[in-house]
DNA sequence: GCCTTACTATGTAAAAGGTACACATTATCT
DNA sequence: AGATAATGTGTACCTTTTACATAGTAAGGC
């Protein structure tokens, strides 16, 4: 979906005074960086990489790439998701940009966080250069240039982003129980959840459809399995009114 | 605040070492444009500039500038609109970047949008030139570059924000009445509201200080004043939890 | 086959919050 | 003095949230 903000017919030499002043622009180096949340035994995990600069040897660092010419970066986000990981079905979030001087030891860069959720099951992670790997979230201590203050802010987007909108089934099987998806909520919100109105609550929307399957291999009694009716939510987003603070 | 992001006793080469492959990253015209809006007449209005640019004579943007080389985002927003309005005591968020190619008609520029709220009355533009002026979101058609799609999406980023932060005060008289705090929301949210529903709501949460003082010169009977209790809702300030999409 | 285990599935009562709605009051203006 | 245009307040109803307990079922061990 291209855009065009340029209109038609103006003459040349509009252009040409418009480029003569970009062209004095101070120019930064940009990148973008992936916030890639996944979900594994209950825990919510991140998709990290080490560090291929020296400098941060040994340290996690989140996959990033320069921004190229001319790319949107949107663009480059997905790039490099795919890069990274091989998918390219995945919705991805700009969540802010993080400019600090300082932020990287070889001078000023500016990045662009991206935030999305992927089934780790969904996909094996191909490339396991630089010991690219799901890393528990909790125990993510240090990590390369700012990137845990990005992951911090990307967490709390996330746990925001969920309460209002169903990325959740992202990172779930599609055929999954109640079980499992109450088990999510928990570990994003990190709050425990009343079982009976957690089930309430998702019946009352009416957006999971009973497909009439049973768990399998679960050492107990198995649960029934759903599918998020991404349909009828497509068609039935609502505004939201309250004020609340 | 600063924050060093960069680990004391670091060998010299490495930081050589990230400083060589920095130098390499393509590199991007960066700019900041602030959208400020305010609330006069009973509207929302949003604080234009006719551009400089030929290309776009006649056309409004947005309050913008680049970002000069070590600046922060954040600094470089406060400086734009310290040195438009001469306001520094106002908050400003950064709400996205954008980076289509062709959003300037002199090549690549890739701009941070931030939004800040402030009171029209409060401070006289003092820089008149160019037709800097408070328009009416409601009549804002055409704008130079793609600064009515910033506009559109930082007034969508407003509504959802000022139903979950006190934000409306900064639009305000410091002193206000029930009814102009009424007028803002619907004005914002483009809704109408119930109004005993509306003073019970704010009267619940607890958090307006009725100072005893009348509403002067308006033609009908006058309301209370009141101020808003921003000590308190700093100490109150909660979790919210609660699924709902 | 029976018992234990560990989970699923479900309902109800009380509290809180949201919505819809009407009437008396009080400054101002003429 | 009366008309006007607001302010200020209360109640009944409905919806949503919360807290909480018991019955049912598949698996696994004996």
């Amino acid at each position: 979906m291209k855009k065009n903000y340029l209109e038609k017919n103006k003459p040349e030499h509009l252009i040409k005074d418009a480029k003569l002043l970009v062209v004095n622009y101070p120019k930064v180096p940009l990148t973008v960086d992936c916030v890639i949340f996944g979900f594994e035994e209950n825990k919510l995990k991140v998709l990290v990489i080490k560090s291929d600069l020296e400098y941060y040897k040994e340290h996690y660092s989140l996959l990033g790439d320069i921004v190229k010419d001319n790319e949107e970066l949107d663009e480059a986000a997905y790039r490099i998701l795919k890069e990274r990981t091989g998918m390219n079905d995945v919705f991805l979030d700009q969540v802010r940009a993080f400019s600090h001087p300082n932020r990287h030891p070889g001078g000023r860069v500016i990045t662009v966080a991206y935030c999305s959720l992927l089934n780790i099951n969904h996909h094996q992670l191909k490339i396991h250069d630089n010991d690219l790997n799901w890393h528990s979230l909790s125990d993510l201590a240090e990590m390369a240039f700012d990137h845990k203050e990005i992951v911090d802010q990307c967490y709390a987007w996330l746990q925001k982003r969920i309460q209002e909108h169903p990325l959740g089934f992202n990172l779930l099987p599609v055929k999954f129980s109640l079980r499992e998806l109450q088990n999510l909520y928990e570990a994003i919100l990190a709050v425990s959840l009343d079982r009976r109105n957690f089930r309430k609550k998702f019946a009352s929307m009416d957006l999971l459809i009973d497909i009439d399957e049973m768990e399998q291999d679960v050492p107990h009694r198995p649960g029934k399995l759903y599918k998020f009716n991404f349909e009828k939510y497509e068609k039935s987003k609502r505004k939201w009114i309250g004020i609340d603070f």
